[in-house]
DNA sequence: AATGATACTCGGC
DNA sequence: TTACGGCCGAGTATCATT
């Protein structure tokens, strides 16, 4: 989907279609302390970006102009399954990606048409404007989706593919971020197709095993073909901002309850047990640490873990001098309870 | 030595 | 001048068990 959520907003708020609308996570610390998530396109145009400070965006947004929201998730989730259930009507085999994002597999005829039968449906039943691509790979359909954006439909054969993938900057690649595009520089590895001139040890060494095969794999225009299954979700957390920086156990315990309850109730719903409690701590440098522990047994939503959570704050605190900005809890290692109740 | 579990960091989006 | 969220999975080092 386009700008998802700003374009969700767009359409909520229909006055605004040509201003600039910026949806925000608002972290609570200060009035406008908090976040840039998503911003429309005439937000762009000015150089605002997700991740940009509120404080950033609004030195760049004339206020007449624009519009700041916070982010609704639920809204946004619900429009998203409104989508899933286009998306599967249209195709068979569908793996959803993120919130606005679906891979899709079609045969070699049916792409170009189906491909345009869902961009239509979409735009009719719910309004919202999408990008397709579509490709031999993966790989390459995303790459053609994000090259075609907003609002377009590209189609590539195998070896135009190969052509854009080779041709593409590091960080154009879905899954290279900035610190993997700076690490590949060093290395003489600004485009794809210069990868290939890296040796597949240093490849490995410098990345890992798994990362570095990949990397070689490019570089040699091998793209996996295949879409995977879709999978289970391995954890929830919850994370929060704290409204001052403190190292008081009692304070950030007080946020964790709050966090605790919101994560417990998605627990509830998947009805999952889990076997890992982990807490995380953002300290004033922005850095994250964790501290975790797990279950012999697995545990459900309803048991206590008042203790558990204390012993993991004040080892943290113990061992480290940092003052803490945010804090989060998370759940993993499911269990699932399915229709159970009891064993016997 | 092999295998599995755990704790934690990294970093993408 | 600075400003700064909330997720999630992948990967890996290390520990425990056999």
């Amino acid at each position: 989907m386009d700008y998802f959520f700003a374009q969700l907003e767009e359409q909520r708020h229909p006055m605004v279609r040509e201003k600039i609308v910026v949806v925000c996570v608002y972290s609570g610390r200060t009035k406008d302390s908090g976040v840039v998530s998503t911003v429309n396109y005439p937000g762009r145009a000015v150089g605002i970006h997700s991740g940009m400070p509120i404080m950033m965006a609004k030195k760049r947004a004339p206020p007449a102009d624009s519009l700041f929201l916070p982010v609704d998730r639920e809204y946004y989730a619900q429009a998203s399954m409104q989508l899933d259930r286009i998306v599967r009507t249209v195709c068979d085999r569908v793996v959803q990606a993120s919130i606005d994002e679906w891979n899709i597999e079609v045969t070699d005829e049916q792409g170009a048409q189906k491909a345009q039968e869902l961009k239509d449906a979409i735009l009719k039943e719910t309004g919202l404007r999408c990008t397709l691509g579509v490709a031999p790979s993966l790989l390459g359909a995303k790459m053609a989706a994000a090259k075609a954006k907003p609002n377009g439909l590209l189609l590539l054969i195998a070896s135009d593919e190969r052509k854009m993938i080779d041709d593409s900057d590091m960080e154009k690649v879905p899954g290279i971020g900035p610190k993997t595009a700076m690490a590949l520089k060093q290395l003489g590895g600004e485009k794809v197709k210069d990868l290939a001139k890296i040796d597949t040890i240093t490849l490995s060494e410098t990345f890992g095993r798994k990362a570095g095969a990949w990397l070689h794999a490019l570089g040699q225009g091998e793209y996996a073909s295949s879409l995977g299954e879709e999978k289970e979700q391995e954890e929830v957390s919850r994370i929060g901002t704290l409204k001052e920086k403190t190292r008081d156990p009692y304070i950030i315990l007080k946020k964790l309850e709050e966090l605790e309850g919101d994560a417990r109730e998605w627990l509830l719903e998947t009805k999952k047990a889990y076997k890992t409690l982990s807490i995380i701590f953002i300290t004033d440098d922005l850095k994250a640490h964790t501290k975790s522990m797990s279950f012999r047994n697995p545990k459900t939503a309803h048991e206590e873990i008042a203790k558990e959570k204390e012993t993991l704050v004040k080892e943290f605190l113990a061992e480290n001098p940092f003052e803490v900005r945010r804090i989060g809890i998370r759940f993993g290692n499911f269990m699932d309870l399915g229709g159970q109740t009891t064993l016997f």
